[in-house]
DNA sequence: TCATGTGAACTCCTTCACAGCT
DNA sequence: AGCTGTGAAGGAGTTCACATGA
């Protein structure tokens, strides 16, 4: 056996570590350690090891990780062995930069469907996919055997769309829409709200103004003037 | 005192509070509870609580929360009674998509600059903001006392472009290059990268397709057949 | 000698369950 | 009676530190 059960955290460490694996190989780096490759993610070598003993990395003792090697284990743990296909809905402002994002592309996504609901914008070619009606979402997601989705969406419609997607066999949703959506269990949603990442930044940018708040890390242990 | 150290999760959590809030709000609805808003956001009642107990969130035993109180506590927490200036840099197909996304001008952030390093992008005007030279970067970020930067850049010069904001006085950043970016203490970071987001999900699907590895969760308590 | 792999300690987060107000 | 607020229990993730093997 090599692979049990990876923590959550974990897997969601993996992309990002097979992008510097990517960086090493193209730059000719043939074998690496943990300390380097923690360096360049911004981890720990210990949870870079622990992470990598999850997938039985191979690494050796006293030498290190084979780039290459590490690299198809990572891509096969999260199955880019395989072609994944995915849909985007939603083709506004944002919608209109992840057709044209190639940075689904490059990690071998392949893009088999835009829709809409505005006639305006149905029929428009984005990044070299014609948009269709949304109406016909179902008969794309099968015959294409989509399993993942980008919902775009205004929020108002983004429970309803992926409703819709689900049922027509999509396991896996990244959804961009300012609206929580709910899926069965055995489907997976991914929630990207932009907004929210500002204000998460916003929450910070307060604290060091010296808000009532959280324990701002200072660099020197002042000794609390209350005391 | 009212507000003393806010778990990391608890922040990150508190924009998708506020949003619900903002739903419930705009129904007319004055009152609410734990189950209700849990329900809304898709968290459990129980973590809900705890949450808002950090803000001395004044919920009153047997009757709820008062939406409207509730929310003015959770934006003042997340900093939202001082405007926050933010500026973009790299106004590719992404940038250009944040530009115009109103999700951020909707929670009170204001953009007070585009730039770019293309002198064909320079000059042209975004969402009502004109292009700017990334030369004239600091120039800006000081004058406007910006404390916010997106990072939609190519990988290959977010740092040197994160190094430059950080000097210039930028306290935040949210990094959307394909690079994960290094800052000094007392500065945060957060990494949004959708290719990520989208692995992360194909990693699901291969589970789902019956892949060795973590464990799925089976809708029925099947019995282990090894035991 | 060197860097990995990993049990164990530790820290952090979540869930539980009920006391405490309204 | 009802729902919040919260110690305490439980679970998960991270870090430590060293045994292990190249």
């Amino acid at each position: 056996m090599q692979v049990r059960a990876l923590p959550p955290t974990t897997v969601a460490r993996l992309p990002g570590y097979l992008r510097s694996l990517g960086g090493l190989a193209s730059e000719g780096v043939l074998t690496t350690s943990s300390e380097q490759l923690a360096e360049l993610v911004g981890a720990s070598p210990a949870q870079l090891r622990k992470d990598l003993s999850y997938l039985g990395a191979g690494g050796r003792r006293g030498v290190g990780y084979e780039v290459d090697h590490l690299r198809k284990q990572i891509a096969q743990a999260l199955g880019m062995t395989e072609e994944r296909r995915f849909v985007i809905i939603g083709i506004g402002n944002l919608g209109h930069a992840l057709a044209t994002y190639t940075g689904f592309s490059d990690r071998g996504f392949v893009l088999v469907g835009l829709f809409d609901a505005d006639p305006e914008v149905i029929g428009t070619t984005v990044g070299g996919h014609a948009v269709q009606d949304v109406a016909h979402l179902e008969d794309v997601v099968t015959a294409a055997d989509a399993s993942i989705a980008v919902v775009a969406t205004p929020a108002s419609v983004a429970q309803a769309t992926t409703d819709r997607l689900v049922a027509a066999g999509v396991t896996g949703v990244l959804n961009f829409a300012a609206r929580t959506v709910r899926v069965p269990d055995g489907v997976d949603v991914r929630e990207v709200d932009l907004g929210s990442e500002l204000q998460i930044l916003g929450f910070h940018a307060r604290q060091r103004a010296g808000a009532p708040a959280a324990p701002v890390e200072s660099v020197e242990p002042v000794p609390d003037p209350t005391a």
